[in-house]
DNA sequence: CTGTTAGCGCGTTCAC
DNA sequence: GTGAACGCGCTAACAG
C-alpha cells in the first residue's frame, strides 16, 4: 500500500486528497468541499481536515482539478523575447492582473519566428489556457491574417480566447480580443510638438515597411507634417529595426554621410532614441542645444536621459488584455480596445528660434 | 450527443481523443498509440487517424495526459520582477533551454515579497512543475533558510526539484540544486583592475547588509583592497538598492556632500553605474577622464556607455538551472555549480598617473 | 452537513 | 495490429 511520499516504484509521490481523507477519517468529497470553501461544514470535521492537510503538506493537483472541474486557472502570454523592455513591461502587466485574478502565467517566446509562434500557440492550446495573449509588432500580410484567424477559431472552439496586444484587429468574422494603443496619434502628437517648436526638417529613425508598429508611427509623423503644411521629404525617413544598436547605426551613418540636413530627430522608439543620442553626443552634438530628439514608449530609462517621448501604457495594456479575456461575457466575441497615448515633455526638445538666436 | 466543438450546455468544447477515434473509425487506444508514435500500426489506420486529427484540429489535453502518464512538461521560474534586466536575462535563458527540451515555462513574480514567494511556490507545486527555479538576491537569515528548506523538501517529496539561481546553497541536508556565479571573484577582479590603474580611493556604490549579492561583491572589493595593502575606508561604502535611480541618488548625494574624496567608483551593478554616471556628468565630470567607473552584470546597455564591468553569464545561468534540473540522475539530490565571471574592459577606467600628468 | 457514484481525457495494462 | 477495461486525482452530481 503506497503511502504519501512514496509510490510503488519507490519514486516520491505527493500526498493526494485521498491521503488527507484517510488521515482525517472522512470521505474524499468532504475534503474537496472543505478546501474549496464554498460549502458549509461542521467545525470539527473542518478542523480535522485542515490539520491533516497541514501535516501532510497537501496541495491539490492542478491537473486533476482542471480535468474534473471547469477551466484551468491560467493565462498564456506569447512574446518575441523576454529581454526587450517593451515586451517585458507588457508581460509585467499581464503577470500583475493574472496574479490578482488568481491565475498562473504561462510564458512562451518566439524570437519573432512564425513557426515557433505556431508551435507555442499549440502548446498553450494543449494546456487549456483561458486566454492566449499575443503581443507585439508583426508583419501583416495575408499569410499572417490567415494564421491568426486559425488561432482565434481554434482557441474559441476550445472555449479559450485569442488576445492581440498591440496588433491590429483581424476583422469582424474573427473571434479575437484586440487591445491596441494609439501609435498614430502618439506619433502625430510628438511630431506636432517638434513642428510647433519650429523644426521642419525632422529625421524619422526606424521605418520598417510592412511592420504595423513603425508603419503607424510613420503615418502619424507624415500626417502631422501635412497638417503643418511642411513638405514631406522621404529622404528623412531612415529604415531600421527597433533596438538600440540600430539607433546608433542609423544616426551614425547619417552623420557620416554628409552635412546635417535636419534639426530634430523623431526616433521610432526609446531604444532607437538612446542609440541615436549616443551617436550624436559622440559627434559633439548636444541635446537639445544642437539637436532636438524625441522617442516613443516612455520606458523608465527615458526619464534618465530626459527624453521627450510618447507614453505607452505598457502595463495597462497587459492588464487590460487579461481583464477583458477573463471577463468576456461571451467568449469568442470580437472586441476592440484602443488605449490612449500621450506625450511626455522632458528636456530633449528646444525651440528652433532659440537656437538661431 | 455532444459533438466536437459543442458541449451539452452549448459552451464550446475542444475535440477529444474520442472524437478523433470515432471519426477515424478506430478505438481511442489506437489513436493514443499512433499519436505517441512509439507503437507499430497499419499504414491505413495511421492515415485515417492522422487525417481525423487534422480535420478536427485536435491537440491532446495536457492535463489529462499529465494525470494519466507521468510528469508534466513544465518548468517554473520565480523572479522578483520581469522588468528588471538581470532577471529578464536569466528568464530568457530558462525559456530557451526549456523550449529546447520541449518544456513549457511557468512564470511567477514576487515583487521581493516572501509571502508572495511562498504562495507562488505552492502554486507551482499544484502545477506539478518538474522544477521550480528561484532566482535572485535575497536576505539570508534563519527564517529564510527554514523557508527554503521547506520548499526543497516539499518539492522533492513530490518528485520535483528546487533550484536556487544566484543564491547561496542551503547545506548538505537540503535537497536543492544551486547555480551560482562568482560574485566575490568578479568584484575582486574589477577592484584589482581599478587598483592596478593607480586608484586607491574607490567608492563602492550599493552596499546592502544582509543581501547576499551586494554582500559578496563588497567582500570581493575589500579583499582586493587588502591584497593591494590599501587601507579600507568604510566611509567609501555607500548603502543603496540595486537600481538606476538609487545609483543616481547615491552619487548625487555624495557629490553634494562635500569635496570629492575618491578617484574611482565601483558600482554594485550596471544599473547603479548608469545612474551614477548620469549624476557625474551632470556635475561636469567626465568618464573616464575625471573619474573612473566600473559596474557589474555586463548588461547590453553597458556596451552602450563603454562601461568596464564584470560579465555575468545570465542566460547561461538560466540554461544551466534547467539542464541540471531536468537531467538530474537522482532527483532530490544536492548539487552545486559555480559559474565563472570575468571582467570586460571597455573605456570607463583610466590610469591615475595619466590623470595627474 | 456528509458519503457514494460517476465521470473529466488520456495512457496503459490486458486480451484478442 | 487493435479493442476493452482500468485508473490517474479531483469535482459534481445525487442521495441520505
Amino acid at each position: 500500500m503506497p503511502r504519501a511520499g512514496t509510490s510503488a516504484n519507490g519514486r516520491p509521490r505527493p500526498a493526494t486528497i485521498r491521503d488527507v481523507a484517510e488521515r482525517a477519517g472522512v470521505s474524499v468529497a468532504t475534503v474537496s468541499r472543505i478546501l474549496s470553501g464554498t460549502y458549509p461544514s461542521a467545525p470539527t470535521t473542518r478542523g480535522r481536515v485542515l490539520r491533516a492537510v497541514r501535516e501532510l503538506d497537501y496541495v491539490a493537483n492542478a491537473r486533476a482539478r482542471g480535468l474534473a472541474g471547469g477551466q484551468a486557472k491560467s493565462v498564456a502570454i506569447v512574446v518575441n523575447s523576454v529581454i526587450s523592455p517593451h515586451y517585458a513591461h507588457v508581460a509585467q502587466g499581464v503577470q500583475d492582473e493574472a496574479a490578482r485574478e488568481g491565475r498562473l502565467c504561462l510564458v512562451g517566446t518566439t524570437g519573432g519566428d512564425a513557426d515557433r509562434e505556431l508551435a507555442t500557440v499549440q502548446l498553450m492550446r494543449e494546456e487549456h489556457a483561458e486566454a492566449v495573449i499575443l503581443v507585439g509588432n508583426i508583419v501583416v500580410d495575408d499569410a499572417y491574417h490567415e494564421r491568426m484567424a486559425g488561432y482565434a477559431r481554434a482557441l474559441a472552439a476550445a472555449g479559450s480566447q485569442l488576445v492581440l496586444c498591440g496588433r491590429p484587429p483581424l476583422g469582424p468574422d474573427v473571434p479575437a480580443i484586440v487591445v491596441e494603443y494609439d501609435n498614430t496619434a502618439g506619433a502625430h502628437a510628438v511630431t506636432s510638438h517638434l513642428l510647433s517648436a519650429g523644426h521642419e526638417r525632422i529625421l524619422f529613425l526606424g521605418r520598417r515597411a510592412g511592420y504595423t508598429t513603425p508603419d503607424s508611427r510613420v503615418a502619424g509623423y507624415r500626417a502631422a507634417l501635412a497638417a503643418y503644411r511642411v513638405p514631406h521629404d522621404p529622404g528623412l525617413e531612415v529604415d531600421g529595426r527597433m533596438d538600440r544598436q540600430e539607433g546608433y547605426r542609423m544616426m551614425r551613418a547619417r552623420l557620416d554621410e554628409g552635412p546635417r540636413d535636419f534639426t530634430a530627430v523623431f526616433a521610432c522608439n526609446d531604444l532607437i532614441a538612446a542609440g541615436a543620442r549616443q551617436a550624436l553626443r559622440e559627434q559633439g552634438l548636444r541635446i537639445p542645444d544642437d539637436i532636438s530628439l524625441a522617442g516613443f514608449d516612455d520606458l523608465p530609462s527615458a526619464a534618465d536621459i530626459d527624453l521627450t517621448t510618447v507614453h505607452v501604457p505598457h502595463e495597462e495594456l497587459g492588464r487590460t488584455a487579461v481583464r477583458l479575456a477573463l471577463h468576456s461575457e461571451t467568449p469568442g466575441t470580437v472586441q476592440h480596445v484602443m488605449l490612449g497615448t500621450h506625450i511626455v515633455v522632458r528636456d530633449s526638445v528646444r525651440r528652433r528660434d532659440v537656437l538661431s538666436a
